[in-house]
Order: structure tokens, then sequence, then C-alpha cells
RNA sequence: GCCCUCAUCGUCUAGAGGUUAGGACAUGGGACUUUCAAUCCCAGAACAGGGGUUCAAUUCCCCUUGAGGGUACCA
């Protein structure tokens, strides 16, 4: 699912929910030859990892192929509509597209060459004259000439409505109070004004939304970089956050509030507030916003994440310590495995030569053996931030080391990087043994 | 070609006929600091151009330009 899509979906669903409508999900599956299952699969995923779960559905346009017909058939009737029976080659030669050959042909013609077995479509008798009018909820009134407008297929050859049918019949009979679909469809509103008109039936009210661009303009594909829910999910986004910065892509509370939660966003929601205006998708606001959302989550959440990481870890409260220490500066949830690493194995080499580079002297194991016997004076029962830090501090003043260039080898041979929450909550959660343990293999580094 | 839509900092946006044009991300600087984040403070940064209407327009109207869309037996 495309975000473009998953923003939509999500204005639709935050408009249903802010005004108590229904939240129904219609699969518009009538072209054979782009059916895809997995797309299907993958779809219904998406929208439920964004948790824009549905009150109804989902419908299968698919299996509705007889109520389309006799939608059709009965336009015909009415003189809305007619068979046409151009071979695809003849179509191909025309220029300036369709020229309503078909338009008047008499029925008993029609009938006949149906009967003898000829392949037809039904096309929509477009008045030629007139204007059709709609209004846009973003933009307000629309008109368009009815002469700009072609007489479009209504039922294809192989007996599937095309989308304008489709879409119609449905939205009536579904009784669809609004229609909130991407801006590529305006140009085709009036055919469906026409089509509501033609059938004696009230259309729905439609809200055109605009589309997402890559940052550079153009469209988001995956040729350049993350388009997909999917892409977001598997790069470590949380769906709270996507969905937020979605929703915030073409429409904003009113107010200064851009971190929200679901309830807040129903709450704040109205379509009178979406910009018409196409939009970038700025990827780095969103890793922002993923930071935020991670924050808002409890440290339990992280805590069960550990616990899945390393199962045969048996302190329970250690999961906690380090989902603390963490959290804050967790930009991905994926970040979690390789952030969290040291806490439960002892690295088997420096992973950071760029720190070391920068810290790390050739007095560095012998400052580190210092502290190391510092630390191991610490009774068990004393052994907390206070104290470890008391212990580095003792080593730095007795020898006149900066704390940088103690603490930062210390840390560099317990956690294997130069980089991460303080050291002596590091040392405390890790505990005595293990990091004096650690410690002594300096000198491996 | 024809038709349609859109236009405030780099990006997402607020805004009103008279504002020091506000916020956020990003950027730069600072505070904090054992590191990296987080957090806090400060700074730079915008009304596409040209005509009208008006005492006054970035705001309303028109044109141009730019961007996007439609012109399918795809959605």
């Amino acid at each position: 699912m495309h975000v473009g899509g998953a923003r939509t979906a999500i204005y639709n669903y935050l408009f249903a929910k802010a005004t108590g409508g229904t939240f129904y999900l219609r699969i518009e599956d009538t072209d054979r030859k782009r059916y895809n299952e997995d797309a299907l699969n993958d779809l219904l995923r998406d929208l439920k990892w964004l948790g824009l779960n549905w009150d109804e559905g989902p419908y299968f346009q698919s299996e509705r192929l007889e109520i389309y017909g006799n939608a059709a058939l009965e336009l015909i009737e009415k003189g809305h509509a007619y068979y046409c029976f151009c071979t695809e080659e003849r179509l191909q030669t025309l220029e300036h597209g369709y020229d309503r050959h078909c338009r008047d042909l008499p029925p008993e013609e029609a009938k006949k060459r149906i009967e003898a077995g000829e392949k037809f479509v039904i096309r929509f008798k477009t008045p030629l004259e007139g204007t059709t009018k709609f209004s846009d909820l973003l933009r307000g009134e629309i008109e368009t000439p009815n002469k700009d407008l072609d007489d479009l297929v209504l039922l294809k050859r192989d007996k599937f409505p095309t989308y304008h049918l489709a879409s119609v019949v449905d939205d009536h009979s579904m009784q669809t109070s609004h229609v909130l679909r991407g801006d590529e469809w305006i140009s085709s509103t009036p055919k469906h004004v026409l089509l509501y008109n033609a059938f004696g039936w009230e259309a729905p009210l439609f809200c055109h939304l605009p589309v997402i661009l890559a940052p550079g303009g153009g469209k988001l594909s995956k040729r350049k970089g993350a388009a997909s829910v999917g892409d977001f999910r598997d790069l470590g986004y949380l769906s709270h956050a996507l969905v937020n910065f979605l929703s915030l892509l073409g429409w904003s509370p009113g107010d200064d509030r851009e971190v929200m939660s679901l309830k807040e966003m129903i709450d704040a929601f109205s379509l009178e507030r979406i910009h018409p205006k196409a939009v970038a998708f700025d990827e780095k606001k969103l890793e922002w916003m993923n930071g935020m959302h991670i924050r808002a989550l409890p440290d339990s959440f992280f805590a069960d994440e550990l616990k899945k990481l390393y199962p045969n870890c048996q302190d329970e409260s250690k999961f906690l310590k380090v989902a603390e220490l963490l959290k804050p500066r967790l930009k991905f949830t994926t970040e979690l495995a390789s952030m969290s690493k040291y806490f439960f194995e002892a690295p088997e080499k420096c992973e950071d030569e760029k720190a070391k580079a920068k810290y790390w002297t050739e007095h560095s194991i012998e400052h580190i053996d210092w502290v190391s016997k510092e630390l191991e004076k610490i009774p068990n029962e004393d052994f907390c931030i206070k104290n470890i830090e008391a212990a580095f501090m003792k080593v730095c003043e007795s020898n006149g080391i900066k704390l940088g260039l103690l603490a930062q080898p210390a840390r560099l041979v317990i956690c294997g990087v130069g980089a991460g929450p303080g050291l002596w909550e590091i040392i405390e959660c890790i505990g005595k043994n293990e990091c004096v343990y650690r410690m002594g293999k300096a000198k491996n580094f």
C-alpha cells in the first residue's frame, strides 16, 4: 500500500470517526488483468497495521457483477446508454478519442448483432450540450462543458464494469455520503455526476485530496526510497507515527499541535482544514515524529521487546532498566537489537574505530585497570551509580586524568562502542562482576 | 494539443484586507555532558512574477510562470 493511498484511507477513517459515520472497505477489483491476490492481502494487512479498522466489508466488486450489468441495462432502457460494437482496432485508428460511432444504432439492429454473438461494450450517452457541475469540498464549484466529456464505457467487453459505473452504483447502494479520493479523479467526477443524474440518484459529496510528492518533486516511488506502508514498517517506524505524520500532510488541527494520538486527531479532524495543495514527503520529519512516539510509549513496551530478543536472560528487572536507558535515544524500533546487545553479551572486540582513535591512548589499559580495581572495592550491595561515579572520579583525581580519557576507553571495553547511555548507568545495569571481567580484557583491544 | 487543479521559509503548515507574517522539521550556534542521544535556549530562512480592485493586498480578481492531474474496454 502506497503512502498516498494510506493517507486517503486515514482521512476517510478520521472523517468517518469524527462524524459518527461508517468507515467501510470496498475492494475495486474490476480489472482482471491487474488482479493480484498478494497485493490484496498486503493491503488488508497494512490497513490493519495502521489501525484503520473498518466497520464493514470488505465488499468485492468482482462478486457484484450482476448488479452492475443490470444497472447498465437500466440505463440503456432509459436511453442514457447504448451498445457499442466497435473493435479495439477501429478505436486505435481514432485520433481524438471515441467518435460515438454506435451512439445512434437502432435498438433492433443492436439486438440482432448481440444475438449473432457479436461482442460489445455498453457506453454512456453523454449529453452533447450543457454543462455539469459539482461542488468539491476543498475547491468549490467545478464546472465542465459536457462537450468535453466522452461517451465513457460502463460495461466492458468481459462484462466487468468500469470504475465509473461500479463506484457510482456502489456509492449509491451502500449509502455513501462522502467520497474522499485522490485528486486524479477530479476530471472524472462530472461523468459520475451525470451517471447519478441518469439513474435519478442523489450524488454524494466529493472531496478530492492532493497527492503526496517525493522530496524533490515528482512521484513518490520505491526508486526514490521508502514509499509504501510496508517499507516504513520494516524500517522500524511505529504505525502511530506514520498515521500521525501522514495525517499532517495536507491537514492541520488549527493549532500548533503536531504529535497527536489517534483520538486527538479524530476529535480535531474536519475536511475544511485540509489544504488542497500537493505536498512533499519529508522523511526527516517522519523520523523526528517516530522518535516522539517512541518516547511516548511506556518503558514496558521496550522491556517486552527485549525479553523476546534475549530469552536467555533470567534477570527480569534488567529488561526494564535497559528499556529506560535506550528509549530516549531510539529513532527506530529496529535499533533496539543493535543498541542493547552489550547489555546482555560481552563485546567481542571494539566495534567503533572512530571513537577508539579519538579516546584510546597508550595509557588506557593501565587506566582501565585502576578503575576496575576501584569498582571491585565497592561492596555488592552498594554498587550504585553514585559510587560508580565516585570510583571514576577518584582515579581521575589521584592520577590527574581527564574524565573523558578514562570513561570513554572504559566504555569501549565494556560496550564495544563509543556512544550510548551514561556509563555509570550502564555499569550498574551490567553489574560489577561482568564489568570487571570485561575491563580485564582491555589488552585485547 | 485540449480540459482541470494547485501556489506562504529548503520541507510540513498557521494566518488575516492594515501582523515585528506565527509554529514544527531540517540547518547553524549555545547550554547540559564521560560519549551519543534526549531536553532547553538563540539565530538565519517565506507570501512565484506582472497587472488590476482598494486609502491599504501576501490575502480579492485577471494574466503569466511553475508544478501536478485528466484526455483507457486502468483504477
